[in-house]
DNA sequence: GTCTATATTATGATAGAC
DNA sequence: GTCTATCATAATATAGAC
């Protein structure tokens, strides 16, 4: 995963040299203790996650999972909420660099866009999916807190190539399900689409010929039109 | 779920009315816990799922699990092959009964049952789903037996389609995925898509329009051919 | 075939030294 | 901030009565 999920603030120190080295041995900890927790979850679900494991891939005691992130719970939340920070950051800042540019266009930019995300985050997807395939608390706060906001990102957009007349037909909601179940499904079965093809799907070249099929699938050239 | 795994074949007994009695309650027992263990598994995967608990929810005492399946990981492959074979039998039976029909409409049929059979069971997808994205044995062991099988099904379907001018380009493999993936995300993330939307996919009226949507992006106007 | 009881290991979390 | 040691609970699996 090569996203950095967002880091604590700092606490005030009284000694600035000291404090540095404290707080940045803290801060690498954390991350490793991260980096590790995202393998995992990805692997395990939540549930099936266990803590100890965890410590261990990160090469540091168990209790410091406690220390860093109060318990299972908090790790987890501190994990998702800085890859989903992360995802919505980088949509935003694009969206930002490309306003007045064609609906259609933007679009189709910020598609390819989520679509190297998924290849390059692999793991993001399968987090994600354990959660809101299952229901519960854990959902509600991803759904809440994050989810909501990316479509209403995308939703609005997708209208609007709708009505310039550059995207298939159909409910937005229902078509980002549609997008994002083409998008990712190919980096979330990795392993067994390299053992049913032979080909590992996470190549330069497949990740292409996937962004140009996907986007083939959804986007259709402007016919006439009467009310452009 | 309400596809009926395949059941252990029956074994000779002396007295046949006590032997049926006791047979009729032991394959009763089986199926109670195999209904429950695809919940559980589902929800939480093979290493997230307690057996204790699939117990409970099976209403029977889990050293029964072990009585009748063995261990652990045979209570789940007796639970992913009664599933798997369903599918495929079903496939099969529905191409044999489709022979002589063009090879455009018996594809669209083909993934239309496929959509309804993952609005009918969103649990396989999700079983499936915790394995193939990991890789392992469990993944091995599903691929060779099960999804291999299906490809070979599908590909020369769609290949077949493509020549006739019927289904878009691209190649056979990725493009099932690609179909996968939009045909059953909806579904897999009901809970999501309940509380994004208000709405559940899960109803009739959701069901059709998805399955009407996802031909749509797959299937063209055959056109003027030459030789494609 | 189903039950009670239990052996063994793994888990989440905490206490307290340094 | 990091370590060792430990608690209470839950896990898989098995033994053996009936």
């Amino acid at each position: 995963m090569d996203v950095k999920p967002a880091q604590r603030s700092g606490k005030k120190l009284a000694k600035p040299g000291v404090g540095r080295r404290r707080q940045q041995r803290s801060t690498d900890t954390q991350q490793k203790i991260l980096d590790a927790a995202a393998e995992e979850f990805a692997l395990h679900g939540f549930i099936g996650t266990s803590t100890r494991v965890v410590a261990a891939r990160a090469g540091v005691q168990h209790p410091a999972l406690t220390y860093h992130f109060g318990n299972k719970d908090g790790l987890w939340r501190a994990l998702m909420r800085g890859l989903n920070d992360s995802v919505l950051t980088t949509m935003e800042a694009r969206l930002h660099a490309l306003r007045g540019v064609d609906k259609i266009t933007t679009l189709r930019l910020i598609m390819e866009d989520f679509i190297h995300f998924g290849a390059a985050n692999r793991k993001f997807h399968r987090l994600m999916d354990h959660e809101a395939g299952n229901g519960g608390e854990r959902m509600n706060w991803l759904v809440d807190e994050f989810v909501k906001k990316f479509f209403n990102l995308l939703v609005p957009l997708i209208e609007a190539a709708q009505r310039d007349g550059g995207f298939v037909a159909g409910d937005a909601h229902h078509l980002v399900y549609l997008f994002i179940g083409a998008a990712t499904r190919l980096f979330m079965l990795a392993p067994e689409v390299k053992r049913i093809s032979g080909r590992s799907p996470m190549t330069p070249g497949y990740i292409k010929q996937h962004t140009e099929l996907c986007l083939a699938l959804f986007f259709r050239e402007p016919g006439p039109r009467t009310k452009r």
